[in-house]
DNA sequence: ATTATTGCAAATATTTTGCAATAAC
DNA sequence: GTTATTGCAAAATATTTGCAATAAT
């Protein structure tokens, strides 16, 4: 359940994501459905009902979204779907490039589409769940140096800051 | 049990460290004893047989160990300790700031000194397993600065590089 | 007609916890 | 003597899987 890497104390829990609602007007979306549907059609997998309905809820919804969250969605509108399935599915996204799984220590995995052109790392606030995107070029660069160094071959990479944010360092406002 | 962020094909095995045996050589152990003691005074924790057990064991054994590997290697001394107390003094260790957890996604949380002066990422090869450590000190920094960027307070972070080291990446030698 | 997919329940696998017995202080 | 700790078994928890039924090709 825990997975910060340090303490062991009580895991915060993260409830909330900086990103809502960009997916929406995410302009890469029309090319990943269609890297989508090539990679489904390749490997000759099916559109079922259920694929179609969690695909679309997925597209729709925030990004770090989690599979519980997911299930929810789609349960409002298709009531019978199993969490298997959701689970199946979204390791469909994950097999296909264009999902990432993560893992930020909360005990869910939480899904965002995967934009190779701007990849970007994560600010965990461990007091209110708050995930804030963040884009360093130069760390990347570094990153390859170090790689490159070692003679070692990146195939995905992680970088992740948890601590306290910009809201939470602020001292709570009392009620009037 | 997949921690690694993006795909999630089957797991590799992570075998084994790059920093084997390390630890007994390291100069800090004395001071980092000399903390966890202060540490159980102060909290009013006991000393015992079992804990001192798992302690100069793990402190004898080679970084990033597992719980498994731990538990073996204590179970060769006394056989009669429980993994829940394994468990227990880990978190105990992890808690009092001197080992940190890490998860590098076979699904077996690892655990090492925490270094303060020494910081140091992880390349984790996905085909032998193995764990090497870097340090690159301008990284640190400019994550730092993207912290200060979003006035955000690290308290603890992660980077790791997933892909495949040296070693793995040669042709595999046939036998003559 | 063939084969992928679904939904359910059961299985997995790691870590945590309740509790009576034991040991440290 | 009090209270932390242990060891065991059971629980908790997220994810995976076997399988018969169903649906897509």
């Amino acid at each position: 359940m825990l997975d910060a890497g340090a303490s062991s104390e009580k895991m915060w829990v993260v409830k909330s994501t900086a990103s809502a609602g960009r997916s929406s007007s995410n302009p890469d979306l029309p090319r990943l459905r269609a890297d989508l549907d090539a990679y489904m059609t390749k490997r000759r997998l099916r559109s079922t009902e259920q694929r179609r309905l969690i695909i679309d809820t997925f597209f729709d919804a925030h990004e770090h979204i989690t599979i519980d969250s997911l299930l929810k969605q789609v349960r409002a509108i298709d009531s019978r779907v199993g969490y298997a399935t959701v689970y199946r599915t979204m390791k469909l996204l994950a097999d296909s490039g264009i999902v990432q799984e993560h893992k930020f220590g909360d005990g869910f995995t939480r899904y965002e589409l995967n934009d190779e052109d701007h990849h970007h790392d994560h600010l965990i606030c461990m007091e209110c769940g708050k995930i804030t995107e963040f884009e360093e070029p130069l760390i990347e660069e570094l990153q390859a140096r170090v790689a490159a160094r070692y003679d070692f071959q990146v195939r995905q990479h992680k970088h992740e800051l948890y601590g306290v944010c910009s809201d939470c360092q602020k001292p709570k406002k009392r009620r009037p």
